[in-house]
DNA sequence: GCTTTGTGAAACTATTCTAGTTACAAGTCC
DNA sequence: GGACTTGTAACTAGAATAGTTTCACAAAGC
């Protein structure tokens, strides 16, 4: 019903790269930040290596970003994580009865829709970078702790 | 991944029952139409019924519109049979560790997107009644083209 | 009044998907 | 070489969905 979790860890294992000192954030750090195994992280950076938004080498600890967080948006997370094609959001039920009027063009009459539907939601994602998510982490984590991300080197 | 079938499977029901003298439209024959268990039909128009889109009584054949197609939009539809609220689209992973300056403020940043990106795909369906994808099928059926499904790549 | 038909609802099964876990081979750095 | 880390496969557990069976009750017709 909906989206898998591994877009959230993903932006959040991203922005824990971006923050921490190179090869600290090593698969089980980041897991214990997200309050998971170790080997969930690494699939999820598996996929975002295979996106073009990481680099992650076997032995060497910690992956490396490939982009800035200001040029990789929630889009493109979403897209490297979920692998969700054009029209996969909404499912149609198969195989209607190809007899009645209704049922053999009630398919077609809906894809166009929930392709709009789908679109409409990733543009919103596209607008966003995880820069832009990563800001506001500092500025909420700034009403107790104002130079967060200074500290962390940016 | 994607969302429950119950919405296209709601949105054949509206139109069959539209288009169906009234007590022929049963929850036997609109299974037939959609292929697939009558039960499933009853549980959909018991879900449309509470919805207050169509009323259907127990021992009398065939549910009834309450509203015209036109007065309908597939969002509320797919709130009736999704029972999906605000924000429940995206899951954000479950208890990140609160020791941890982007583990403890992640949810409160992408829940803001989330919402905006759901609502986005919501205004969508609100733009689209059922009257039109009925309007759809009777277009699709006047151009009667035998493999319209081979042309459109299915 | 009785039978037939259909709905509403509960209970159960099968299938699928996701997250979580364990285990292990291979790479890297000291 | 040894400690550590990644990548990957295989397995388990749990949740969600569709489908199915079953039964009680309501309505309509005879």
């Amino acid at each position: 019903m909906n989206i898998s979790t591994k877009f959230p860890v993903a932006v959040h294992t991203l922005i824990l790269l971006s923050v921490s000192p190179p090869g600290t954030a090593t698969s089980e750090m980041i897991a214990s930040s997200v309050n998971t195994n170790p080997v969930v992280i690494r699939r999820i950076t598996g996929m975002l290596g295979r996106a073009g938004l990481v680099e992650a080498r076997a032995g060497v600890a910690g992956a490396r970003l490939k982009k800035a967080l200001a040029d990789i948006t929630l889009l493109d997370v979403y897209r490297a994580v979920n692998a969700m094609g054009e029209g996969e959001l909404f499912a149609v039920h198969e195989s209607p009865n190809p007899n009645c009027e209704v049922g053999r063009n009630i398919q077609a009459a809906m894809n166009p829709i929930f392709v709009a539907a789908q679109r409409a939601m990733e543009q919103v994602l596209e607008r966003t970078t995880v820069a832009d998510v990563a800001g506001d982490i500092s500025q909420l984590e700034g009403l107790e702790l104002p130079d967060f991300f200074a500290a962390a080197g940016r």
